[in-house]
DNA sequence: ACCTATTCATAAAG
DNA sequence: TCTTTATGAATAGGT
């Protein structure tokens, strides 16, 4: 009697793969079958569709009908089909106005966050003397100290986020430059692109990221 | 002799259906199918997908792990490591390293927040998220949970405010013809910044967008 | 929405 | 990584 030679596709638990080179296997199967799903889903119905994969390992995939880009800006210019009102237009063409609210935003939030800086207080003085690594912390100092984290980094950025309005605003925006311009490289891989790449070299070119422990760069 | 109850699944081919409402049918299943693969692969494989779909129809799906907007946002943050000419870098410096500080302190706070959570899930969830407007809480309410939920939500908008600030740098430097056209469909830039500004001071994320989320709810 | 026959995707092994 | 194989899963067509 002869032994099979595979045992065939077995069932597994949709939960987190441990073996690394298991999970790296699985990862580029499924990525594949992802985008061979959403290619067919497109060309089936005339839908389009864009796919961001930021794998564990920190690397971009993505996929895009007709273009990746397209469809990321189509979705963050997408206007529900709701009436809209004059005054927000009118407001969308006024930066002040816009940065302002942005600022009211902020202080908005800047003064919950005090708030629960005071009660954070109030919980980490249980044993607040002992935390000496941020890492090790109990949980609720922890977030205390995210928060001021938090807090210290929106802050700075948003001295960023008026400035550059400002400098917008005075400035203009005529002034056109090869800014995004990739020089031969691809910005994210494409899944088009790679798969045929692959036909042709049996090579996918992968972009070099940093990799900042959930690997995802972000600048 | 009994007549079979179904010819089950037949062969398709993979080109667009000419019969609407056979379309519509697959585009539902398939949109269905597309969205649990893409929940299964963030879960075999720990990886972070957003997937942007517009129907035939014009409305507009969303799945995201662990957030949409997050997604969306790293995507469009991400900046390839490629050299640049030195008119683009100069450009580029003045921001640098405060962005490069912000960076660090996020990856920082990402890693502790992957960390809090599996340690939050050992602990229990005490409380489900029910929290829809959390600035408006009163703050004696406010306990463990909701401070983490507070501290998610601070580092989501600050995701958006950094990416809002890369925006505005691009804006100011970038093609217009790069990102303004595409397909012969005029993209105005002023939508973006207003919508951003609607996800920020609203605080409800695409109202009309159908949205299959994995993650956390934010706000 | 549910059912079922069938095709498709893929886990495991080489 | 590519191939094979056996099996689990997705789904086309019908109700």
């Amino acid at each position: 009697m002869v032994e099979k030679s595979s045992k065939g596709r077995q069932k597994i638990e949709i939960a987190k793969i441990p073996k690394k080179n298991h999970l790296q296997v699985t990862f580029s199967k499924r990525k594949s079958g992802l985008f061979k799903k959403a290619s067919e889903l497109c060309t089936l119905c005339g839908a389009n569709i864009a796919i961001l994969v930021f794998s564990p390992g920190g690397k971009v995939f993505s996929f895009g009908h007709p273009d990746v880009r397209y469809i990321v800006h189509s979705f963050l210019a997408y206007k529900p089909p709701t009436k809209r009102s004059g005054l927000n237009l009118i407001e969308a063409h006024d930066q002040s106005a816009s940065i302002h609210k942005l600022n009211l935003q902020l202080a908005e939030v800047l003064n919950q966050l005090e708030a629960e800086k005071k009660r954070g207080e109030i919980l980490g003085q249980i044993r607040a003397s002992q935390a000496q690594c941020w890492w090790e912390a109990p949980i609720d100092e922890l977030s205390l100290f995210e928060l001021q984290q938090l807090k210290v980094s929106m802050e700075e950025l948003k001295k960023i986020v008026v400035s550059q309005a400002e400098l917008l605003l005075m400035e203009g925006n005529a002034n056109p430059s090869t800014f995004n311009k990739v020089n031969g490289n691809p910005m994210v891989d494409d899944f088009e692109f790679e798969r045929k790449l692959n036909e042709i070299h049996g090579l996918s070119i992968l972009p070099h990221v940093h990799n900042f422990g959930h690997g995802i760069g972000f600048f």
